[in-house]
RNA sequence: GGUGAGAUAGUCAAGUGGCCAACGACGGCGGACUGUAAAUCCGCUCCCUACGGGUUCAGAGGUUCGACUCCUCUUCUCACCA
């Protein structure tokens, strides 16, 4: 009974909405007291295999429900991915060739597992048993929904009205989703709170096709960025790439805002809510550094998605670098021929756009030579090997022949 | 198809003949303070070995000593009507 109730704690941890609440408390009551599994469903897009911190947020969900019994099904829409999904988006897509498919679903699979469980995981392709649908079979899917009740979504809606044009296809997508969970039999869907017009369709089509069972669906609210305002997203640079390097990895997740850093451990640390209250109380009488907590967290993503090892070692380095002031372990390497100009060479070093903002930047006293700040923009270095540095974290060395 | 409005730097947005490399805001970068945090404060933010020079305000022409500003055409966007 604890159990249980943990249990469904672990699971309504960080959730945005939860539809059919009590469904998911018996399917873990009939895990718990006869080790009966179920089904949760998530579908993902087979157009954007770099996943980053933000996605990860399901995934992490996803691992929670391993831990209570749910066999995963990841479902790639490869089927789907060809409509593109209308949510949030005006442009069309560029259809995928079958083997892009193959291949971003490799490179899925490489990333993923890096936090499921593959044992308890089922990778399934939709385009699998829709292609199978046919004709009629569509035809018949498209009799279950109509156009009034399909405009009540709400981007649907402000398209409409607004006059901007929307295609068939776009209506057939959420079809599409919610027949997956009627092939898939799901006990419970995952997703965004962007998703919940799909998702709710899975329930709907459930019921209409008389599998016997609703999903319940749970959605996950969308991550905020390093800004700590914005989405994670590539296109906002505020992201933490899972394919980062464990030194930027870490220094990434370190230069978020105190605040921010509870969210994250909410969404994304596999730390039990118990051992964050304790975190949190200890920040809160003064016991525990803030710091010291981020660094940890920092950590932990950075083991989950390298090594143990390699988080060590990036919290070392990190420490040299900025904590003590020394010039870092790796640091690119360049080298030219013959005396240069040091604006010219910070625009070849890749630390500076232009040789008008490298002047700046030695104007502003951002530039040092092996640890020295300079202010002479006409400095010419000769001969010999150079660490230059701009700002705190741009190095480079170079060595002039 | 008709009518009207508009297009300015990464984004938003001033500027209606010289004072404009172009107000301001956001973002970004750098500095101070720190925990490479946040908050705050300060500076910078087209290019060029530069007290000077070059190229910009959708594109192409034109008027003028001089145009982001006026005229013509082109492209695109938006609103209302059909």
């Amino acid at each position: 009974m604890k159990m249980l109730q943990e249990a469904l704690r672990e699971i309504q941890r960080g959730s945005a909405e939860i539809i059919d609440i009590q469904r998911v408390e018996k399917l873990l009551k009939a895990y718990f007291e006869e080790g009966k599994t179920y089904t949760v469903k998530a579908g993902f897009d087979p157009t954007a295999p770099d996943l980053h911190l933000g996605h990860t947020v399901l995934l992490q969900k996803l691992a929670t429900f391993q831990k209570y019994g749910a066999t995963i099904q990841f479902l790639i829409g490869d089927f789907t991915a060809q409509i593109g999904d209308p949510t949030g988006k005006s442009v069309t897509r560029k259809t995928l060739s079958a083997l892009q498919i193959q291949e971003n679903a490799k490179s899925y699979k490489e990333q993923v597992f890096k936090i499921l469980d593959p044992q308890m995981t089922e990778v399934v392709f939709n385009s699998e048993w829709i292609n199978a649908l046919g004709a009629s079979g569509m035809l018949s899917l498209t009799t279950t929904y109509n156009v009034a009740r399909m405009l009540e979504r709400d981007d649907f809606d402000k398209r409409y009205k607004s006059g901007t044009s929307i295609s068939i296809s776009e209506f057939i997508y959420p079809l599409l989703q919610g027949y997956d969970s009627v092939h898939l039999k799901s006990d419970i869907e995952i997703g965004g709170t962007d998703q919940k017009f799909n998702l709710l369709m899975g329930r709907h089509l459930q019921r209409a096709y008389e599998i016997g069972k609703e999903q319940s669906v749970l959605m996950m609210p969308i991550l905020e960025g390093l800004d700590g305002v914005q989405k994670m997203s590539k296109s906002l640079n505020n992201y933490i790439g899972v394919a980062d390097t464990p030194n930027d990895m870490f220094g990434k997740v370190l230069s978020i805002s105190d605040e921010l850093m509870w969210r994250y451990y909410e969404l994304l640390s596999a730390k039990s809510l118990n051992e964050i209250e304790v975190l949190k109380s200890g920040v809160a009488n003064g016991s525990l550094h803030p710091k010291t907590i981020k660094e940890e967290l920092s950590m932990e993503i950075v083991e989950r998605f390298h090594s143990k090892e390699a988080a060590q070692n990036a919290k070392d380095e990190f420490e040299r670098v900025h904590s003590n002031s020394q010039i870092p372990t790796d640091i690119d390497e360049f080298s030219c021929d013959e005396e240069i100009w040091i604006a010219k060479a910070l625009v070849d070093c890749n630390m500076a756009p232009s040789t008008s903002q490298a002047r700046r930047d030695i104007k502003q006293g951002a530039v040092k030579i092996n640890q020295e700040k300079i202010s002479d923009e006409q400095l010419q270095l000769s001969s010999g090997e150079y660490i230059l540095q701009v700002g705190k974290r741009k190095f480079a060395k170079l060595k002039v022949n």
